[in-house]
DNA sequence: ATACCTTTTCATCGATAGTGAACGTGCTGG
DNA sequence: CCAGCACGTTCACTATCGATGAAAAGGTAT
């Protein structure tokens, strides 16, 4: 199970270069070479090989990552069936409450975000299109991990484990049971600032045939939602916009 | 000039199985074999590795490109000045004139699409993000060329030449000389069908101090841009959203 | 002109990426 | 129900090629 099958080093060493690079904005050959402790002259081979299949343009003398990360991650974007039935729904919903709004998938065990829409201009603390995080500690994971298999989120639990991040974050295996009970009853899941001080967020799966293909939500300043009745309201918009995406599965 | 340092074998191969799985969308370690013609265990070490590294998940038994890859375009894009000053305006200028609007850089002497943004819905022939464009024979393209060093564009000319797309592309270098300097006139680059046809497309260039940081447009069906009055419109649009952005620019 | 950066090139050597054959498994069709 | 097929996966082997340090070539500021 524990993957022991050898991989290649000379492809992992380019991805890290890829990332530094993510980090650095932009660098030459002797700050990557510094970043990752690589020998000036790999770095120069790793770059040049890079620049050479187009996914790193130079400007003064410096490398940066191209758009053809961009296209790449439009397609995938585009690859998820989640993402052409829900987008504009998910963009909806940030313009009717205000708010920001994530459309997010299960994937190698985490929340990844397919789609962000902001009315508000505001992105403090929210995900950004792309970024993974805890399931267990955001209200988009929760909602998925509600709906899927037991075996599945035993899986997920075992590999990723169940990290504090906030003082509310949910760190024991009951505990997280029973909430993904209440959220199978109430159809809404509550992440109230578990993985970010001062960030609440509601969510709702997408179900299609039982089957949780995905979660929307809203989120904002938890001081904005404490209102009972704000947060009632924002709870029936992001019900509604899940089952306005799960229709257009349906009549796909 | 002509490159010819050593490249790195392994990591040319791991892009080209990227790229691989980006057109078939997902496959397993023999589809991509095939495709590449590439023996099994090579595929299959390359496949594991790059899952490993995360940038790939499996489903049903196949891969495919991961979250991974969007939040990289995610960060690519949110490096660019240019969209960061010209996101909401583009927005903006689709939802007034109601076409297609687009946000384009150079890079590595191409168009590169940073963002677009529809009001319509209609995708047919319009750049998407990351996409990459010959500049001669698009709107975009030629907004930058005609505001970009004379040494640039000979370089881009000699590196990608003048390829021609349709009947209408520009395949002299006179005649696009002659047209660079009407759009230093005019403010404005018109694509009349030069790169798909049926479709228009109307460019202004964002220039600061001088220097084109890039170049927005409009674009749709030939025949709905026929109306002289129209046109002028949406180049109206097109100039006074440039002009916005390029003021971002310095309120910065 | 000098010193000190950088990027780029080169020859050398040991590690390693690619290979084909073999194993295990799940499916399909006879 | 079994045979056969195709797939993913593993393995041992070896020529290849990626990493390396040193040094050349280019640039800039002192």
């Amino acid at each position: 199970m524990a993957g022991t099958t050898k991989t290649i080093g000379a492809v992992e060493r380019a991805f890290d270069i890829v990332e530094a690079l993510e980090r650095l904005e932009s660098a030459g050959a002797s700050a990557v070479a510094e970043e990752l402790s690589l020998s000036k002259s790999t770095a120069y081979t790793h770059l040049h090989t890079l620049h050479e299949q187009g996914y790193l343009h130079k400007t003064d003398g410096e490398y940066r990552l191209s758009g053809q990360f961009l296209r790449l991650g439009t397609t995938v974007q585009q690859g998820y069936p989640v993402y052409r039935h829900g987008r504009a729904h998910v963009e909806e919903l940030a313009d009717r409450t205000g708010e920001r709004a994530n459309l997010v998938v299960e994937e190698r065990g985490k929340g990844t975000c397919v789609h962000a829409a902001n009315a508000s201009g505001r992105t403090d603390g929210a995900m950004i299109r792309g970024e993974r995080r805890h399931m267990h500690a955001t209200a988009t994971g929760k909602a998925l991990l509600a709906h899927l298999p037991a075996e599945r989120v035993d899986e997920i639990v075992e590999t990723h484990g169940l990290p504090s991040f906030t003082d509310h974050t949910i760190t024991s295996r009951e505990e997280l049971e029973s909430e993904l009970a209440e959220i199978r009853e109430t159809g809404i899941a509550i992440d109230a600032e578990e993985s970010i001080d001062g960030l609440r967020c509601l969510a709702a799966p997408i179900l299609v045939e039982g089957t949780a293909y995905g979660s929307v939500s809203v989120s904002g300043p938890a001081r904005e939602f404490a209102d009972p009745e704000r947060d009632a309201e924002l709870s029936e918009a992001v019900r509604k916009a899940a089952n306005v995406i799960e229709l257009d599965f349906v009549f796909e």
